[in-house]
DNA sequence: ATGAAAGCGCTAACAG
DNA sequence: CTGTTAGCGCTTTCAT
């Protein structure tokens, strides 16, 4: 009925508790015999330890939670892949937790959330992993943690990180359209309480300074990251006197509703406008033309943070690093057409 | 440093720890004077009970494992979204569960998983609740469970479950199309193995027999839950003779794959073809034109399946109960044009 | 209505 | 290299 325990498998091999402990915690120091008689015993009585115990006895219960306030399923979903890789790997369990970045307490709720559980360390994401305020009182709290941050560069703030140059990606989206020849290019921003909003702003900046181009504001709207603004951006931008050639949606779901603007406006994409996302989400790849964006690889992004952790709790340290966004054209971008051929909007 | 303990309270509280126990878990043997005292300090230690150890002491952790084995990252989190709001007000932790439901051990795996964890219970999702020798498993092994599966009623097999209609949904679907005018009505379907699929192939079918319409074999296409098999079957269909001037794709995966390869092949949606789909994920909103489905709540669902299962862990019997996803009508769905002014296909 | 004692299954800290 | 002794923080069982 109920499961196996420790006890059984010492007695069946005819050893000590610790001893199976030691076999199977992987220590050292146990005679290779002898580790052997107790693996075939696990093997045997199909030993599997019990989390609970294990984690209440230790100092910790080698499980990590996964910090998140995001809207997006397939982030989150790709967020959890990755945790769980390199989880499984590492023989530790996996939270998943969502919260509100705002809220005031937000350090404390994570505090007791890892105190309920006994857990190991927390993953933090954005833009929880960008509240300064809390990261230093989780610190004081003694918490380990490490964050996925956008930052072109290494903070080396003193706090573990993985950095996605965001900066460099939407460089790369924007000079892409540029050597297309598109000329006017509209943006459409996400939420300004993500810092990679800013470096995505600053990306597709430097990309037109770099080529001499004028920065319009009138071709830079603000908005969240949804499907709906997306939508309007996109109607706001084709209502201009002189609209914009190509649109760079800062990701692939801004970038599907101004797909869904065009198309509803009788645009033809790419012919009449060219338009971009960022994160290649399943979106970007279901939709007809599929998009030109940049591929975000938040599954290895957040294993290698949760490897990061991992080690970080066991002692070792680890040194921060950085991911960039990869340029992945598809069918939603082309070189702008010649002004007099451009098909009249209905 | 620590976390407060029961201890903590206890001593502060003037009372034995078993006392704040009671208080704690709502147990009705207090004095209410006690009680008070007790919730006061627990309220200025900011007490928060150790999960581990009270599923370590109890005869299971007041967690639930929620079991899954499908691709689809909107569907996941929408399931994990509707585990978490029941979890939460039950007062129960959850844990999510990717697993193989064609793998041998499959009952034995879930068997290790809730050992390892104490889980109090599954939430089983489709495929894996409808393996039937692993049902049968579970039950010997004591694990209690709930499954949600597709059927048009309740299976009544002595086991709980939460049932969902396809049959009944598909038949909505296609009569709308019916209703429109449509005679002629692709079928794009999923994957064999789950029972979701043949129900609503009987429901396309059915429809199409009360409206008096010959069920046509080439019209109904083999594939899976995903966006290329849409796109491909899609194809195929236009590629016959006499192309179908509607389709019902099996989700909004396929759906959004047929629509994009109507527009792939110069097919205006929905003046030259209608195209249907089945869940409403985000995709059949974030397409254009937005897609006519079949709306699922999956979180409402996953929610009661949650509820049913820590009643049921109570002690409390809880019936069976059946949810039917309603036809949502959108811009992807029209009257078919008259034949002799379809516009040609490019 | 409340408390005391005895674990749950494991690991930490110390022996040997 | 291996074993012993104490707990981890809570709930169970049985008293009172």
């Amino acid at each position: 009925m109920g499961a196996i325990t420790l006890d059984d498998v010492a007695i069946k091999a005819g050893v000590s508790a610790k001893t199976v402990s030691r076999v199977v915690n992987g220590e050292r120091s146990v005679r290779p015999q002898t580790r052997e008689r107790v693996l075939r015993t696990v093997e045997q009585l199909g030993y599997r330890p019990n989390l609970l115990a294990r984690g209440l006895s230790g100092s910790h219960a080698y499980t990590v939670g996964l910090v998140y306030d995001n809207p997006n399923a397939y982030y989150i979903i790709a967020m959890q892949q990755g945790a769980l890789a390199a989880c499984d790997d590492l023989h530790f369990g996996l939270q998943m937790r969502p919260c509100n970045a705002r809220a005031a307490t937000l350090a404390e709720d994570l505090r007791d959330f890892v105190h309920r559980s006994r857990l190991s360390g927390l993953v933090l994401t954005t833009p929880v992993s960008e509240h300064m305020v809390a990261l230093r009182k989780l610190a004081a709290f003694g918490i380990p943690f490490v964050r996925i941050l956008s930052a072109a560069r290494n903070p080396d703030d003193g706090y573990a990180c993985v950095f996605v140059d965001d900066r460099d990606a939407a460089y790369a989206i924007v000079s892409h359209l540029l050597q297309l020849g598109h000329v006017r290019i509209g943006l459409l921003q996400g939420g300004k309480h993500h810092h990679a909003s800013a470096e995505r702003r600053k990306g597709y900046k430097d990309a037109l300074q770099h080529y001499g181009i004028p920065v319009r504001k009138e071709l830079m709207i603000d908005g969240d990251y949804v499907f709906d603004d997306g939508f309007r951006g996109a109607r706001r931008l084709f209502d201009l006197a002189e609209p914009p050639t190509a649109i760079f949606g800062c990701n692939d779901e801004i970038a599907a509703g101004a797909l869904a603007a065009a198309q509803s406006a009788g645009l033809h994409v790419p012919y009449d406008v060219s338009i971009a996302g960022f994160e290649d989400s399943p979106f970007s790849r279901h939709s007809w033309p599929p998009l030109t964006t940049a591929r975000q690889r938040a599954d290895a992004i957040v294993e290698r943070a949760t490897r990061m952790l991992v080690a970080q709790i066991n002692g070792n340290t680890v040194e921060n690093s950085g991911f960039t966004p990869e340029l992945v054209v598809r069918g939603s971008t082309a070189p702008p057409r010649p002004k007099r051929q451009r098909r009249q909007r209905q």
